[in-house]
DNA sequence: ATGGCTGCTTTGAGCAGA
């Protein structure tokens, strides 16, 4: 099973190249975040023209997360659009089960700066989505929690952890957040492999970021150790950002063979 | 080499993203 997991930032803006690059990467499930639509007008028939079913929690303007699922796989079952005791407005989550696989899509609040109410609506987002996490894991043994978390785990996962150092998306609260996910059992698919350093998943729009690879690592795929013991690949599809009207962010893609 | 923000909003300056 191939998952990838891309913030568009913006379905409608972006839909061509969607389209273009599914029949390419070809992932049997993709988690999308910040589609930025509501679910009246989610393009469905174009999605299915692709080969694809979509199941889809949006908004318009901000937010709002799906998941792409292949013709051919199982019929997604157990769909949750929302972390159970936390009330929010903002469509950040999509969770569903494909065959013997849960796949947890999550858009994490960005928190704009660590002294915002943004901030601490994030935190608070992220406590909540721990113990939806604990509890998807004891229910699933093979789980999948991909999406944009926007936080950078480590100062690897940075152009210049010094500039960034403290600051949002990098704080030591958002870390710890990502350390308690992986003490759940999970594995940074990522990190599973070798990797080239100054591998990045998001790059400003602004500043010649993108060429001049000032990128951090925020878009991840985790696995529980079922899944990350079948885990054959991770990559970050840079390409992807390559080109006109691209995302701030490229895909994430992990392989994950078939059960012996 | 990539390219110097982009996408949204009761339309147009301001917010949000990260």
């Amino acid at each position: 099973m191939k998952i990838a997991t891309w913030n568009v930032n913006s379905l409608p803006v972006r839909l061509p190249r969607l389209l273009a690059w599914l029949p390419v990467a070809a992932p049997d499930v993709l988690c999308l975040q910040e589609t930025k639509i509501d679910d009246p007008r989610f393009p469905r028939e174009e999605i299915a023209a692709a080969g694809y079913v979509a199941h889809f929690s949006g908004q318009r303007t901000y937010n709002g997360v799906a998941l792409l699922v292949k013709n051919g796989l199982p019929a997604p079952v157990d769909v949750v659009t929302a972390l159970p005791g936390f009330a929010d407005e903002q469509k950040r989550v999509i969770a569903a089960t494909i065959g013997a696989v849960r796949i947890v899509d999550f858009y994490v609040p960005n928190g704009q700066a660590v002294d915002s109410d943004k901030y601490a609506y994030k935190l608070g987002w992220c406590a909540a989505a721990t113990e939806f996490l604990r509890a998807e894991g004891a229910r699933h043994a093979e789980l999948a929690v991909a999406g944009d978390f926007n936080i950078a785990p480590e100062d690897r996962d940075v152009h210049d952890p010094a500039l960034w150092a403290g600051q949002v998306l990098c704080s030591e609260p958002e870390r710890a957040v990502f350390r308690d996910w992986l003490a759940l059992g999970l594995a940074d698919s990522f990190r599973l492999f070798p990797q080239p350093e100054k591998t990045f998943s998001w790059w400003d729009y602004r500043m010649l970021a993108f060429p001049k690879n000032r990128g951090l690592r925020i878009d991840h795929v985790l696995l529980s150790a079922p899944l990350a013991a079948r885990c054959t690949s991770c990559t970050i599809d840079r390409n992807a950002r390559k080109g006109e009207k691209p995302s701030d962010h490229a895909p994430v893609v992990v392989d994950i063979a078939d059960p012996a």
